[in-house]
DNA sequence: CTTGACCTTGCCATTATGGGAAGGTGCAAG
DNA sequence: CTTGCACCTTCCCATAATGGCAAGGTCAAG
């Protein structure tokens, strides 16, 4: 399998295949003779793995480790949970951050008129403090 | 005034004031005799106005526009509420994107035993889908 | 043999911020 | 006057994850 069919399969772009090789979170890929990169089912199966978690947030470190994890038969599932629910909290911390920011945003826009006049409690908003 | 204490009574730090000098987000600063650069208190106010609006997540782009709109004696409130009301519907996007991460990381987490065993349904979500 | 789709590597760009090096400046204490 | 420390200058590099582009090799179909 070439590395665009990967790509497809997986749903990592070729691009980022050939990335996640450079920095050593996949292995290398064997080369057919052309030496073109030559990827099988379980090659796949990673790139969806890491294309999963990056769907939900995990850095690529995070995902190294998961990795680690998931090919280790002896691994303890605390160790998954643990790291899971750190990212979790990472979440929620920038959840609230937003939140926050959105909320401000959100109370002073409704104060300003939003019409041709230049007064504007958003900006004063900005201004002071 | 030098850079340093610009920086310490705007909450920008050095590195960034001279940053946004030469992205052209502030004006050049004056230079004194050494060639140090010299502002004044309405540097630091414009400074500070920066530092405000990073605080609420506006982009560099964003506080462009702001800046523009904050000078502007003829500008209208409805353009800055726009842009306000814009960059709330951004965080709002980022805000249900990351608590979808974080629920689905939860209810899995909530799933795994979290001891020695190796069974992980976290893992098993990863892999599989 | 040409064309188009694919692969290779390598470099650059993004966003906002920080680190550090190498060297100049200014002030205070010895 | 010299030493030392704190500050300033510019310039380069790094981050995280991704995309884009360019120059060149490969392969299959027409």
């Amino acid at each position: 399998m070439n590395i665009g069919e990967a790509a497809r399969a997986s749903g990592v772009s070729a691009k980022m295949v050939r990335h996640y090789e450079a920095i050593g979170l996949v292995a290398k890929a064997g080369r057919a003779a052309n030496g073109y990169r030559d990827y099988d089912d379980a090659d796949v199966h990673v790139l969806r793995f890491i294309r999963r978690a990056r769907d939900l947030g995990f850095s690529i470190a995070d995902i190294r480790e998961l990795l680690a994890l998931w090919s280790d038969r002896s691994r303890q599932s605390a160790d998954v949970k643990r790291l899971a629910l750190h990212h979790v909290a990472a979440l929620e911390q920038r959840i609230v951050g937003l939140q926050a920011m959105a909320e401000t945003l959100q109370s002073l826009a409704a104060c300003c008129a939003g019409d041709d006049r230049p007064d504007c409690p958003i900006l004063t908003e900005l201004e002071s403090h």
